[in-house]
DNA sequence: TAAAAATACTCCATAGGTATTTTAT
DNA sequence: ATAAAATACCTATGGAGTATTTTTA
């Protein structure tokens, strides 16, 4: 039976061609001489090449020993390296994370979060793909990526927590009518152009401020449907309408818009963190370890 | 005990990964199911990372396994490579060979026969190192060089064998008084002033040459001695005096400078090729099998 | 003659095989 | 009901040990 070349012997030839003596060498590895001797036979039977050139007195490699030396101390260090990362990947400090996102994530936990990863996980390889929620569940269910940030509700069968949610503002010029209160009431919002994001980014927050409006009494004019809220807040600033915007879109100041408060309970733009539940990779783990320890300060 | 991994869990793995099936992979590798199964087990106890997520009838490759089957396969492909590397080299298609020649050699039988080996072998890298025939000797004690053109004789324990030989001529100016003969004799050079070479870069020739003139009832009288021969020609040209030189030197012909044989016995130049019999590479064989054919046309 | 590799043998750990059980689909 | 992995148990190859011989510097 031809069985094939193994690592223990790469170890044993380069401790002996090391070495050049068979009792030492054999001593090091902690095995017998004659033990050490045979391996090595064998292994120059199975290569079908003399590798040691031994005088019973003295031991010398052959050159094709010399090449073969240089190869397999090169084989047995990349194995102990793949050994190493594979331990580590265990540990979840390498490998691949794919990263779904929406846009107001990117403007509020994303950055922070990413950050803190990447500072402990450095070896951890990060992409990055923003879209819209329902495009993140499918993205989720057909391995696209292994974590996405999503406003709920969904109904795909992932796991899912809730990360940080914000109120949803009026943004409008400021030199518009409703400017100079300090808050706004949806009533007064009857007759105004409305800037809207496209139902199929966020249907549920779309019927959620649909239905607030209906509450008072209108169906809202849309005059553009637009996304994402940077744009919104450019079509604002244009004189186009007003929008309806989450509060931390205030942060990206634009002159020439104003941000106001409802007086009635105000939409909520929920953040939520969703994977699959069969997909348990340590990356993953550790970066929803990530995401908890930033919820809880 | 620890034994630690082998190529063989990396065969079996790889596998394994790649079909997804036990049972499948086991007909593969040629053994058993049950076997397959065991030794996918200890590979993961040795290596503590649970490569492989197995539902009793879904396998699938956890994360780490995904990383560590790109290392196992890239170990495996170097494995080979490592071992078919190591019997072209024992067929001496790969390796080094450092080869030490003097100026003679250069201008004769060096630049074909490295050719013909670097046309036939030409994963084999050669270097070449020009010096006299001692510092030959030397480099090839010192395994330097594994092969020389060097000019016998010499007193290293080496193995020698003659390549070529040529008769030495006389270069002189071209207006010179002996320049109108085909032929000059010893005697007519008595007056002359010589260039030689160095006594230490041919010890053997240089007595070669004084003998002859001793024969001739004169000893010469050396204005210059220098090298590589070139330069000799060179001081010839300038009217420094007449030379002895190797006949090859003749294709380098140089303007104001002819060539004359002589009427008595004249000096040889021998080349010969000399290794160190204990270093029997087989780079080294298929080098002198070159030089051999190379000899017999 | 003394040091070192090779031989000759014995032993046992484990790779590998066969038969069967368990479990998820 | 069935396919597929796990479990249990057996076999035997060959890795490893001990004792001895051979060889050459």
């Amino acid at each position: 039976m031809t069985s094939p070349v193994e690592l223990r012997h790469l170890r044993y030839f380069v401790t002996v061609a090391q070495v050049l003596h068979f009792g030492r060498a054999a001593e090091q590895l902690g095995i017998t001489q004659p033990v050490l001797s045979d391996q090595i036979r064998r292994l120059e039977t199975l290569l079908g090449v003399q590798l040691l050139h031994r005088t019973k007195r003295v031991v010398q490699l052959t050159e094709p020993g010399r090449i073969f030396l240089a190869d397999a101390m090169r084989l047995l260090a990349q194995a102990d390296a793949a050994i190493a990362t594979v331990q580590r990947a265990a540990q979840g400090a390498v490998g691949k994370l794919a990263i779904g996102y929406t846009g107001p994530a990117l403007y509020t936990v994303l950055p922070e979060i990413v950050r803190t990863f990447r500072d402990r996980y450095p070896e951890v390889e990060l992409t990055l793909h923003e879209n819209c929620t329902p495009e993140q569940e499918s993205a989720l269910i057909a391995d696209e990526i292994q974590v996405a940030f999503l406003h709920p509700p969904i109904d795909s069968p992932v796991s899912m927590q809730d990360v940080f949610c914000e109120s949803m503002v009026v943004a409008m010029p400021e030199d518009h009518r409703l400017a100079e209160q300090s808050s706004v009431s949806i009533k007064d919002l009857a007759q105004e152009s409305f800037i809207l994001f496209p139902r199929t980014v966020g249907p549920y927050l779309y019927s959620r401020i649909l239905s607030l409006c209906a509450q008072a009494g209108f169906s809202p004019k849309v005059v553009q449907e637009v996304t994402p809220q940077p744009t919104m807040i450019g079509l604002v600033a244009a004189g186009i309408g007003i929008a309806f915007v989450s509060a931390s879109l205030q942060s990206i100041s634009r002159p020439g818009v104003v941000y106001r408060a409802l007086q009635e309970e105000a939409p909520v733009l929920k953040l939520a963190i969703a994977w699959k539940d069969d997909a348990r990779s340590p990356v993953l783990q550790n970066f929803l370890q990530v995401v908890n320890e930033w919820r809880s300060h």
